[in-house]
DNA sequence: ATTAGAAAGGAAACCGGTTTCAGGTCCGGA
DNA sequence: TCCGGACCTGAAACCGGTTTCCTTTCTAAT
């Protein structure tokens, strides 16, 4: 491609436009950008010409100029996960309505990666930073990262959806004690009392939050607390949940229902299950969080927690826009979470 | 943010490390990009403001003074779906080991939105362009997309997992047929007589090919083509293999086997064949393509066909850059399939 | 017919880098 | 002492837009 000779191989601009049309670049931009009146003539001119020549604007030189690059960067923890993949669908559906364009990056949950690719969103240039998930997540997040953040994204809003201590921020985060509260009510009411919580780790906020959530319902419900019936440690995926859920069948623990950190790790604590020969609901009930095509697809299905991806995504963007253009908003939001329950759940066993 | 009124609260330039350095712009850039030899002593004091002040270059004031972005965009036609997850994540790991950055954007299918994401990435000036799915895979791909391909991409290198026939670009596909052939012989292996094919769409590329390549291994293993066990329509989602395994058995089907169109589909199919009362694979065998999470995490796991996305990936980016660059690449390429057998597929019954 | 005021549009500066060009410094060799 | 070349470095042009500033042109009111 860029090889043949004749005459028009290169890239046009506004002032090849403006040439052809008898005006100047400053009446081309000005029709291009609709921010002043041109004379009707002159406009139709300019226009066709765009439109013969299929010109299009060079985004780069248009930020460069007016400090305002229409982009927001998006950072996730891991793309594989339907849970970011669905967040991002949705934010850069959000995005592209309101005008902008997002650029994703993916650190693989790698902290040092996130650094690096903090600072390539930086050089970028992008109007916000949105940051969902890894370690903004973390409940004591490390303070080199922190400062990076402070440091790097100083001059540009930040939206997180977990909770950086010392960084202004905004935050758009789940609900995930309300969430917790509405599993733990519904195991409770089809009679379960020995409820497991299996998976993710301690140290991340919104684990931690489901934790602290878990044990409340069961003293409200009267029921006692289990150490053996909560296992966490390692990722948020099939594996560990699997790993886990393995462990605590081999500690003797005999959970007649399981609360698993998110339907990824579901997929391997419902493995376990099947293959320590019990079945699902009738042995043990199985429950997960996100709500993400793989709850769909278990066999049985998963009753899961559900966020409205939708309509979050479309905060996490919105926040950042508006932080972008100077308007007040929320510090804080909250995203109120749904319970959807299906086949993986039932009556305890007597 | 951007609200204290502290002294230095604006975004630094390289002119501003120039003047306290008591040196020229030039001077600055030279030591930024390494391009000519600056006296040690001044490239000290200048490398010693960059990080005191944490410059970072405008990254989009660079693009436009040499042309090139050094960003490289990836159009995708579901991001949730875990092969593009997958590949994309692993192009972006061989695009950032490059120099390189990507910019993603996801069409939803939906083939207008491939058009607007096509003129969006033009504006940004990427320096090439990725498409994996869509629009490209389709064997009769409608002529307003190539023309805009034609015509946006005019100056771009452009490399696709697909075919379009009136463009001049590089493409990088998987070998359809021969995973078919791996397939084939498998189940064949297995005594299997009776297969079928589901999902998928005949004037997808791919699709296509694995339906020729499916005929030609039934003849040569002497097997009839029975019309009755090959299903095709709907998208290739979990809810249309599910539909098409119900329909199938409606129709009074009896497969011994099923090769779904990829793990997303084998999904929706396993769960109709459960639903019907038949054991896997016990009963009926079932194979996918893809080999993502899905295959793993479905009970029991998936049959399935691997293309190391890991290569897969940086051949995609490395025929970008080699393209970027102006080095010779060769214009079609071919990924080579491997089986992955898993628990999901057995002997046939007798 | 005259003129105030609005509308239209060109020239030039600017955004923040890179690169070319030309001048200056310093060196060794004649 | 003079000269050629290697090595540095600053000035200025450039990338492709937007925007300010100011002049010109039009319109309408007196």
């Amino acid at each position: 491609m860029a090889e043949q000779n004749n005459g028009e191989n290169k890239v046009i601009t506004i002032y090849d436009i403006a040439k052809e049309a008898g005006v100047s670049p400053s009446t081309v931009s000005r029709v291009l950008t609709n921010n002043a009146k041109v004379r009707q003539e002159k406009r139709d001119k300019v226009l066709y010409l765009v439109r013969k020549y299929n010109f299009r604007p060079n985004a780069l030189a248009r930020s460069l100029s007016d400090t305002r690059s229409k982009v927001i960067g998006i950072l996730v923890a891991d793309i594989r996960n339907p849970y970011y993949a669905e967040l991002f669908a949705s934010c850069e559906r959000a995005a592209h309505n309101a005008g902008y364009t997002v650029l994703l990056t993916n650190s693989s949950g790698d902290p040092q990666r996130e650094g690096e690719l903090i600072e390539l969103l930086q050089e970028q240039r992008v109007d916000a930073f949105i940051q969902m998930g890894g370690s903004v997540d973390a409940l004591f997040s490390e303070e080199q990262y922190e400062e990076r953040l402070n440091r790097d994204m100083a001059h540009i809003p930040v939206v997180v959806t977990g909770k950086v201590e010392g960084m202004d921020c905004h935050m758009v985060r789940i609900d995930s004690a309300q969430a917790m509260k509405l599993l733990m009510e519904h195991l409770t009411g089809l009679g379960h009392k020995r409820i497991a919580l299996i998976g993710g780790r301690m140290d991340v906020l919104g684990t931690h939050e489901k934790f602290l959530q878990y044990q409340q319902c069961l003293a409200e419900h009267r029921l006692v607390f289990d150490p053996t019936l909560v296992a966490e440690g390692g990722s948020y995926d099939m594996e560990s949940g699997y790993e886990l859920m393995n462990r605590m069948f081999e500690n003797g623990a005999e959970p007649t229902a399981v609360i698993a950190v998110n339907d990824f790790s579901a997929a391997g604590i419902v493995r376990s299950i099947v293959e320590h020969g019990k079945r699902i609901p009738e042995d043990i009930s199985v429950v997960g969080y996100d709500n993400t095509y793989i709850a769909r697809m278990m066999i049985p299905p998963l009753t899961s927690i559900d966020y409205n991806y939708e309509e979050y995504g479309n905060r996490l963007v919105q926040t950042a826009i508006c932080a972008i253009e100077g308007k007040e908003t929320d510090r804080l939001q909250t995203v109120t979470p749904r319970l959807v329950v299906r086949g993986s759940s039932g009556r305890a066993p007597e």
